[in-house]
DNA sequence: ATAATAAAAGATATTTTACTCTTTTATTAT
DNA sequence: ATAATAAAAGAGTAAAATATCTTTTATTAT
């Protein structure tokens, strides 16, 4: 469904908005640690985030990674659509290069509402929704 | 979603129901044309869906591959289980090790309905139902 | 029997994804 | 100013997925 890139990415975000919500950095090795991912691979990618204003960053000592709330209430879309492109709404289940509705593959009807039905997971739901069951401790981000 | 080569063995699937129905043989050659694909790496493919029984083949002159009633009757999640495994119905869609409802990423109540969505697609649909389209001239197999 | 045909099998190559290591730059506390 | 810290950036490595090439085996028509 998603790259590795891109999982990492959706974690990270969402340990980044659960250990301080804005208020102070997190540090790379505490992030790769909290969502159990290579450090300097995890690094990459949340300066890919920094950079496109996903989240944002400061270097020095008490540097580090944060969100600001605007940051924290967007939907996990961004993320996805900032990592993988857009591939996982437009692309055809089976690989066809000009597959529409007016053109489509066998699949394509079918697919099209798992299609929907990702698309309203992504943008119906926030960093923060992510969050906060995190928070409730009715969900986590590793596993052993 | 799927691999590459779950996506040709799919369409070669279905190529090869449409062609023939069981009557008579396709050539490699002919499948990859038809589901524009490359020739020797559907092959394999090809040569792993024969050795499991999903489709039959021949050497020889007038040779190829071939599907049963039987076979052309048996749901696209048979291919899928055999090509990528049960990944697509079980894997976490954050990549934890083991997330299940009693231990869920935050995404997995969410990604629970994604995932019975796309069960039920793959579980309904046989290859006959999706060549109908295709021989309904309802549903392509190639676009450029 | 022999030549032709086509799948089966094995080996190799390329590309993409995932990951690691090293150096540089910015910030802060002393 | 300086030393310590942590992100940014660049270069390189490893593994997996995708694709190609070559040889072998089975079948058929002549």
């Amino acid at each position: 469904m998603f790259s590795k890139s891109c999982e990492y990415a959706i974690k990270a975000s969402i340990f980044i908005a659960q250990k301080r919500e804005g208020v102070q950095c997190v540090r790379v090795k505490e992030i790769a640690k909290g969502i159990n991912a290579p450090e300097h691979f995890v690094a990459k990618i949340l300066q890919e985030l920094s950079r496109k204003k996903v989240i944002s960053s400061m270097k020095g000592p008490n540097g580090g990674f944060c969100m600001s709330e605007a940051q924290i209430n967007k939907p996990v879309l961004d993320i996805v659509l900032l990592i993988d492109g857009d591939g996982i709404l437009n692309n055809c289940v089976l690989g066809l290069e000009h597959c529409s509705s007016s053109n489509p593959c066998p699949m394509h009807l079918e697919y099209q509402k798992i299609k929907l039905g990702i698309k309203n997971m992504l943008e119906k739901n926030t960093i923060r929704d992510f969050n906060n069951l995190l928070v409730a401790k009715e969900a986590v981000l590793f596993t052993d």
